[in-house]
DNA sequence: TCTGGGGTCCTAGGACCC
DNA sequence: TCTGGGGTCCTAGGACCC
């Protein structure tokens, strides 16, 4: 989708339409999340703080995002999707990979695909979207980044050479500002340069990502589509989630606080998901943005939001705080897939079904229905979901 | 009145073991 | 008047993505 919740709020607010808008999260230390395309033209983007994205831009208008837009959104287009194959991999709230090869001949082609799919797109939604199509998943990207806004591109198999010859390295997916440097470096600026490259002088330089670079250069990509029935399975590797406050904290018991309410944000979704860790991270950011994480192992897995918070405040306690705190977060990882055990103690059998009862509420009337009490105390200023939310499951990167 | 939040993967370096 | 080599596991940090 095209600057997806900017469109979608263009689209929700006809006053919007045609204007620079930028999406923002909730309270005061947000950014721009997506910037409309009329936002694009003054240099406004992702990431920006909103200061300095006003200074670009003074017509800009800012628009507190609404999640659930988003997600009904992500969740309705999956549909369109499965109606031209049952391989598609949803790889953000705004992007997917469809596999079409046993299909497309079924539609008239790919390009038909590409075509019905945006046509299906505006009918739905009234939003742009850009289809790229090629012989695999990093051509296929290319494609649909190159011809953004409101594209459609099909990148044959025997154009694939041509088209990376002149191309710089960073517009290849999986090639950022750091790679791109590194790779300057050595003189390679072009994805045709980075094709002939010795795999010996790649590895040497950048280890085994040297040879997938390599093939990145020549347009090879054999990683396949990870269709959601796989991934909802046990790939996952973390749940987590952090927060930046509305302003900077001093005090442990401050800390407490946020540190409760991330561990019942990751315990929730642990549950709701069936999986359950090991390892407990906690990330802090100062307020000069420095910012380090430290783990902790406990003896069993857990998913429960008090053994969570215990150990995520055994972590901080040796952590001796050298400046007032922006940002805390909490991850569970060494991740397993439960399988419905029964806990061996009447405890612990107590203990999991008033977490259970405690889910079923706040999943039936909104998170933090019913919580621990400092929770209410300290109400979450409601931040936008990333646009890399999923409904389900994890996605692969390089 | 600066600078969000959700992830994955890889590497370096230390602890530990034989 | 000196201190090998092979391996695994773990943590922290950084690159990258949307």
């Amino acid at each position: 989708m095209d600057a997806f919740f900017a469109s979608v709020e263009q689209r929700c607010n006809p006053a919007l339409r045609g204007k620079p808008i930028g999406v923002i999260g909730g309270g005061h230390r947000t950014v721009i999340t997506t910037a409309s395309y009329e936002a694009r033209a003054y240099g406004v983007k992702t990431g920006m703080n909103i200061y300095e994205a006003r200074g670009l831009c003074p017509r800009l208008i800012l628009v507190v995002g609404d999640n659930s837009k988003y997600t009904h959104t992500c969740a309705t287009l999956k549909n369109l999707y499965l109606r031209y194959t049952p391989v598609v991999e949803v790889y953000s709230v705004d992007e997917a990979f469809l596999d079409i090869t046993g299909s497309h001949h079924l539609f008239g082609g790919p390009r038909e695909v590409g075509r019905q799919i945006k046509e299906g797109v505006r009918d739905l939604f009234g939003i742009n979207a850009t289809v790229g199509i090629g012989p695999n998943k990093l051509i296929a990207k290319l494609a649909s980044d190159l011809s953004k806004p409101d594209g459609l591109r099909w990148v044959r198999e025997d154009e694939v050479e041509c088209l990376l010859e002149d191309l710089p390295v960073d517009k290849l997916w999986g090639v950022g500002k750091g790679f791109a440097k590194r790779l300057e470096s050595i003189g390679v600026r072009t994805c045709g340069e980075l094709g002939r490259s010795p795999v010996g002088v790649l590895r040497s330089h950048f280890g085994i990502p040297g040879e997938r670079l390599k093939a990145m250069g020549l347009g090879a990509d054999s990683a396949p589509l990870h269709p959601d029935e796989v991934e909802a399975g046990n790939e996952t590797r973390s749940i987590g989630h952090s927060m930046t406050l509305s302003h900077d904290i001093y005090t442990r018991s401050e800390i407490q606080t946020h540190i409760l309410r991330l561990s019942e944000m990751v315990g929730a979704r642990a549950r709701r998901y069936g999986f359950s860790g090991r390892v407990i991270g906690v990330t802090v950011r100062y307020r000069s943005f420095e910012t380090f994480t430290r783990h902790g192992r406990t003896n069993s897995v857990t998913n429960d939001t008090r053994r969570i918070y215990k150990s995520s405040m055994g972590i901080l306690e040796k952590i001796r705080l050298k400046e007032p705190v922006r940002l805390l977060g909490v991850t569970l990882s060494g991740l397993e897939k439960m399988n419905g055990q029964i806990p061996l103690f009447e405890e612990h059998r107590q203990r999991e079904r008033l977490l259970k009862a405690v889910d079923s509420l706040n999943e039936r009337f909104g998170s933090f229905t019913l919580t621990w009490a400092p929770c209410l105390y300290n109400p979450l200023h409601g931040g936008v979901i990333s646009p890399a939310w999923r409904p389900s499951g994890v996605r692969k990167s390089l």
